[in-house]
DNA sequence: TTCCGACAGTGGGGTCGCAAT
DNA sequence: ATTGCGACCCCACTATCGGAA
């Protein structure tokens, strides 16, 4: 298959903004994949590599390169003759350069390939490459479109994506059998093998969260787990072989090999278990984030680093959906529990199960005064919903605000297009000034952005292109789960997760907040 | 007919590893 | 040694479509 008709059915999933119609495109061009290649091997491959590209990524994890690389392109061909399978090779080769030299062969590899691309084909790589295509549909369309390609629903290929940890090789065999029922359901969880992971929504209080889950006439038992600041793991052990994976499924187990050791010590040689790994201190109080993300992003644990760090993850499992034989995937949150508790305990969360939102607030606190990052309210009925966020589970955080002033606003793109969208903001400084703590784009809804557009254009001093640099007298309220330190920003710290609640017109400049005021918060 | 669940988009700060300078 | 880039860890929030109620 060209991969000119893969960037035009893109261009068609582009043009429309239903999703049914987006769908049957994309259904369209996975038939036209499944034929057409001359061996079975290479038709799974075409369409392997057509579900990823649609989907809008490369198959190749890494390939060293990224937007920068692509400023400058080679002239366009005139005529599409790449084929998927070529541009996936040439990716492949480039993925695997490393050593010196290897920017110079991965720029010449890259020239390669954009020039032998036409100039539709070459816009295509660059938003895969970038990660950038906004077409609208990412694998979640494409998974539904592979269901209804292959005649089967759409929940049989979700489930299958779920188990396998990827779309491509359950679009290949929902493509390719004569009974795709029957191959998908062959995509059962197997020890060992990743499986993408149940995600939470959020609620802002404890009594929202209760509201979401429970049933509104009479009170319902719910699971209250803490919610640690740390990186999410999920552990597979068959016997002595251990697997660390991340929430993106990256195997890191090279990298905590204290993880490795306590999964080795539990009780059950057949496991599959969920949680989160962070660095605990010396006082029992966990570290901040940032060094819980230094240490788990270390790739080689060197004898010196080991010695200067002293730093180790400790895992706190919540979760487990497999235990000596038995898949727990579809057991309900209930039983999943009792059996975490034998199999993984104490290495596990602490949790409360209530029906009380008083008593659930209560827990709520104290995990605070712990120094935790939260709680995870949970319904006990609810099997494992791997990859999707679903109902289930539902997170809660404290949330701390600040009226700030805005500095500067850089321009919006793709769908802010024309918008000043992203906010510089500041502290006062009492002598003078104003000290950056950071930027956001969140929670501006349109009419925000169109309101905030026009208002720092009058305030604007200065537009370089991308950055527009107001005079600082707009206050907005801001809200952040907390602060870090940062080398980026000239007072040394920077926001959390900031966004805006709303613009305050009620407030000068001179009324903000001051660094003085933030540095309390932080605590240094 | 209205409501709401799921999805995509729009980017944020920090960290490491690696190659080039 | 420093710098710039790429990749990936954490993530919040709004707009929209389309099925559920």
């Amino acid at each position: 298959m060209l991969l000119a008709e893969v960037a035009a059915t893109s261009d068609a999933v582009s043009a429309t903004r239903s999703r049914l119609a987006k769908r049957a495109a994309i259904a369209d061009l996975l038939r036209r994949a499944a034929t057409g290649e001359p061996t079975e091997t290479d038709q799974a491959t075409t369409i392997e590599i057509v579900v990823a590209y649609i989907a809008g990524a490369l198959r190749q994890r890494r390939t060293g390169l990224g937007w920068a690389s692509l400023r400058d392109l080679p002239p366009p061909a005139t005529e599409p003759t790449l084929t998927v399978r070529d541009v996936d090779a040439a990716f492949a080769e480039m993925a695997a350069l490393e050593g010196p030299g290897s920017a110079q062969a991965r720029s010449a590899a890259a020239t390669g390939l954009f020039g032998a691309a036409t100039e539709r084909e070459q816009a295509f790589l660059r938003g895969l490459v970038a990660g950038e295509l906004r077409q609208g549909a990412l694998d979640s369309v494409v998974v539904d479109a592979v269901a209804e390609a292959a005649g089967v629903p759409a929940d049989a290929v979700r489930r299958a994506v779920m188990m396998r940890g990827a779309t491509g090789p359950v679009a290949s065999a929902a493509l390719l059998a004569d009974d795709p029922l029957a191959a998908l359901a062959e995509f059962t969880l197997e020890v060992g093998r990743p499986v993408r992971p149940m995600l939470a929504q959020s609620a802002p209080d404890i009594g929202a969260a209760f509201e979401k889950l429970g049933s509104p006439d009479a009170p319902t038992e719910l699971c209250v787990d803490v919610k640690l600041d740390g990186i999410r793991i999920q552990a597979h052990r068959l016997g002595d072989d251990i697997r660390v994976v991340t929430r993106s499924l990256d195997d890191i187990t090279e990298r905590v090999p204290e993880i490795v050791e306590v999964v080795r010590a539990l009780p059950s040689d057949r496991l599959v278990l969920d949680g989160e790994a962070l660095a605990i201190g010396q006082d029992g109080v966990p570290r901040p984030f940032q060094e819980t993300a230094a240490r788990s992003a270390t790739r080689e644990a060197t004898p010196e680093a080991e010695l200067a760090s002293q730093l180790q993850l400790s895992p706190f499992f919540f979760d487990v959906l497999h235990a000596g034989g038995r898949d727990l995937v579809d057991a309900p949150l209930r039983e999943r529990l009792a059996v975490l508790d034998e199999v993984a305990a104490p290495h596990t969360v602490r949790r409360l199960v209530t029906s009380d939102p008083d008593a659930a607030a209560e827990f709520f606190a104290g995990a605070l005064r712990e120094g935790q990052e939260g709680v995870v309210v949970k319904s006990l009925d609810t099997p494992y919903a791997a990859g999707r966020r679903g109902a289930g589970w539902v997170k809660v955080k404290p949330r701390q605000t600040l009226d700030l002033v805005v500095l500067a606003v850089e321009r919006g793109s793709g769908r802010r297009q024309g918008w000043l969208s992203n906010i510089h903001l500041g502290a006062r400084d009492p002598d003078g000034g104003f000290v950056m703590l950071g930027k956001t784009f969140k929670g501006m809804t349109d009419e925000m952005l169109e309101w905030q557009t026009e208002r720092f254009r009058e305030l604007q001093v200065e537009d370089n292109g991308w950055v527009v640099t107001v005079r600082p007298e707009q206050v907005v309220e801001i809200a952040f789960d907390g602060l870090q330190r940062s080398t980026r920003y000239p007072g040394g710290l920077a926001l959390r997760f900031a966004r805006v609640l709303r613009y305050r017109d009620d407030k000068s400049a001179a009324e903000a907040d001051t660094i003085e005021t933030v540095r309390t918060l932080a605590g240094f």
